[in-house]
DNA sequence: CGGATATTATGGTATGACGATTGCCCCCGC
DNA sequence: GCGGGGGCAATCGTCATACCATAATATCCG
């Protein structure tokens, strides 16, 4: 699992640190001596490894004042090494509740401009992609792997530089989303005429038919989604209310 | 314009020469010792400034390969200083075409959802921001700052992290594209009414109205940035059509 | 009691050395 | 002539040490 040099090793290590909320945002980690001793390493991959920290916007640092933890709304959610700690460390549902509000926003819009701009090379990834979740469903094989390549492929058909970028760092949550939600065993293959009905809307070139397609399949997934983790621990669904953290106004 | 050290200077040439196409995408750029001379810096801050590169998607480093320029779908576009060396070095009027088409994705989204969810204090500042406008059209001052801000408060109003994020990294370009438009001086005036819009809609708990005036809004933004790159340059229009790059498929 | 000044902890930079990996080329054998 | 294996060397990876720069803190003087 760690089978990487240094630096990748150590920066793992407080990666995972910093965003488990080991360290208390505002306050600052260890100096770099004791980060070398505790990790055994030399200062100079301590270092490296912080300035990793410093451009993915965990930490910001200066003489004596020391690496200091920023808040939660500086890091950079969308790189995949960020997402990455954040869903091993504390898998956080409210996150992946803002994590489907995010996917009610961007894959319809997607799925409608991939309608209107998909390459024949574009549909032709896509549809690879489901068939071999179907080929998963139907004698079995990694359905979440496909699921990912088949959004994946959605996202970059939209042929918008954002859109898909978008798709690759949130690959990482999507995977946990999916694995939670493939827990009951029959919930591959109620999605995957979802599927079928958006790539169906996107060859047609109709970008309406794909939107409504897309967002019934993502809130179809949420369902699944929300029965799976009732059943597997009594956590109040994150269903479509989401996440209504500490908002709503006074009187 | 550049008052940082040794490690911010290096890392801001560095970005700025890969991010604007100076090195080829797939092949290296000069080895270590060659990068400490250009800078003039040592190897040590060359290192780290390779590093938070690395950090950044931009290039992936091996022992005899060098530091090799990733592909563009790998770099994190939601990293300021990313976009910050890209709106710097060839402004890419096809990128602004992709930011607006994201923004019309986005914002009235976040809109929606801020109508639900903004706290009182959300509102004050948004609200304050709006002030700042008003100010700077009526007595002059720094439009774009408070226009930023309104749209950065209104997305942090949504409260969802990612959404929250997005715009901050969206921020210079942002700044970027109301620069354009802010050419022709009667345009601040204009989009007044279309923030004070949004506000009234999100103040007023109305999801939907909110949505429809972000809309608009976005859409006259658009419109002015179209008539003042038209007007600088014979440049095509980024319009509603967008960045149909290498779409449409074959027959 | 308050403001200027010294102290000092901490990150920032430089230098030099050695190890580890891997692309490349040459040579050998078939 | 051609293909594979082994050595060469370029380049990053890591370590160690020393000194500089900054700023939070404490100290001292008015």
């Amino acid at each position: 699992m760690s089978p990487r040099n240094a630096h990748g090793r150590t920066l793992d290590s407080l990666g995972e640190a910093i965003v488990g909320g080991r360290y208390a945002p505002g306050d600052a980690v260890p100096p770099e001596p004791q980060l070398c001793e505790a990790f055994g390493v030399s200062r100079t991959v301590v270092r490296e490894a912080v300035k990793s920290l410093v451009a993915k916007g965990l930490v910001s640092t200066g003489p004596k004042v020391g690496t200091r933890v920023l808040d939660a709304s500086h890091w950079n959610w969308f790189d995949a090494e960020v997402v990455a700690w954040h869903s091993r460390s504390g898998l956080a549902r409210d996150f992946l509740g803002e994590l489907q509000e995010l996917r009610r926003v961007i894959e319809p819009a997607a799925a409608r401009l991939a309608a209107e701009r998909a390459t024949a090379q574009d549909l032709a990834e896509i549809e690879a992609a489901y068939a071999g979740m179907r080929a998963a469903v139907e004698q079995g094989g990694d359905y979440v792997g496909h699921d990912l390549a088949f959004h994946q492929g959605l996202l970059r058909a939209s042929h918008n530089r954002m859109l898909a970028r978008m798709g690759l760092a949130l690959a990482a949550l999507l995977r946990t989303s999916f694995e939670i939600s493939s827990t009951r065993s029959e919930a591959p293959a109620l999605s995957l005429p979802r599927h079928r009905a958006v790539l169906d809307a996107v060859v047609a070139r109709s970008p309406a038919r794909a939107e409504r397609a897309c967002l019934r399949l993502i809130a179809s997934a949420q369902a699944d989604i929300d029965t799976a983790l009732a059943s597997r621990r009594r956590l109040p669904a994150l269903g479509s209310p989401a996440v209504q953290l500490r908002a709503r106004r006074g009187p």
